[in-house]
DNA sequence: ACTATAATTCAATGTATGTTGAACTATACT
DNA sequence: AGTATAGTTCAACATACATTGAATTATAGT
C-alpha cells in the first residue's frame, strides 16, 4: 500500500561496497581492460598491445581491479614469468546481484508529500490526528 | 566454436557512455542521493535532513546526476520555490540494458593462447599452416 | 517595497588518483 | 655466473573533483 509520508527504506544493498566496485570500473581504461579480460586477453604484454599503454600503468590498473576482488591472478605453469589475469566469476555474479537489487526500477516510489505546500497540509492534518 | 587465437571482439556497448554513468554513480554520497530519490525523497531540503549535508553540496551532486541524464527536475506547481528531483525511468532502463549487455557472465571467453609458452608453439604452427 | 524561503552559483581549498619514468623483482635461458 | 624477459614497485607530478563558505537568483508572502 502506498504511503506518501512513510520514511525512506534503507538501501537493499551495502552502498559502500557497491560504490567501491563502481568506482573501480568507472575508470575508462580499467573498464576497457575488464572488457579485454572477458575477451580472453589476459597477460600484461598482450593487453599492452591493444591498449597502447605502458606495462607499469596496466599493472597498476590490474592491481586496482584485483584488490577490488574483481579479477584473479595466475602464473603460467610452464614459464612462471608470464602472469595471467582473469575475471573473477563469483565476484561478477555478486556484482550483478547487487546491481540488480539496487537499480531495480520497481523500487522507485512516488514522491513523499512531506515537503512543499502539500506537505504543510499533511503535516497539519497529522497534528490533528495525533 | 571456440577459437583460442581470434582477436578480441569490440565491446557490446559504448564504453565511454557506460564509464561516465558509473563514475557519476560511484560517488558514495551521490549513490545515496540516488537511493533516496528512488525512495521518494525528492526535494533538496528533505535530502539534506537525511544526508546531513549542506544544501549547496546536495545541489552540486544533483546537478551532476542531472547532467548525466539520470534524474529529472520539476518545480512545484503551487509554490515554485520548491524543486523536486526524480529518477529518469528511461535512463535507468537504458543503464540497466547497457550494464547487462556488458557484464553478462556468458561473455567471458577462455584465455587466448597467443601469449606465453603455449602461444609460441601456436604462433609457429600458424606460420607452417599460413 | 521589504523580508523570508528554497535553492543555486561562484571562488577557493584539499585530497585522491591516473599517469610517467626509473629502479627493482622474479623467473628462465645459455 | 651472466643476460634476457615479463612484470611489478617506487617516487614525483598533474589533474579532476568533492567539499566549504559566501554571494546570488527566483519565488512567495506581507
Amino acid at each position: 500500500m502506498l504511503n506518501y509520508t512513510a520514511p525512506p527504506t534503507p538501501a537493499p544493498v551495502d552502498l559502500a561496497r557497491l560504490a567501491k566496485w563502481l568506482k573501480v570500473l568507472a575508470e575508462p581504461n580499467r573498464l576497457l581492460i575488464f572488457h579485454l579480460l572477458m575477451e580472453g586477453v589476459q597477460c600484461n604484454c598482450e593487453l599492452g598491445e591493444h591498449l597502447k599503454m605502458a606495462p607499469n600503468l596496466i599493472s597498476h590498473h590490474l592491481r586496482v581491479l584485483r584488490e577490488a576482488g574483481l579479477i584473479e591472478v595466475e602464473r603460467d605453469s610452464l614459464d612462471a614469468r608470464w602472469i595471467y589475469y582473469s575475471v573473477n566469476r563469483q565476484a561478477l555474479q555478486a556484482l550483478n546481484q547487487v546491481w540488480s537489487a539496487f537499480f531495480d526500477p520497481q523500487r522507485i516510489k512516488p514522491r513523499r508529500l512531506t515537503c512543499g505546500p502539500q506537505g504543510e497540509m499533511i503535516r497539519l492534518s497529522q497534528v490533528h490526528e495525533g
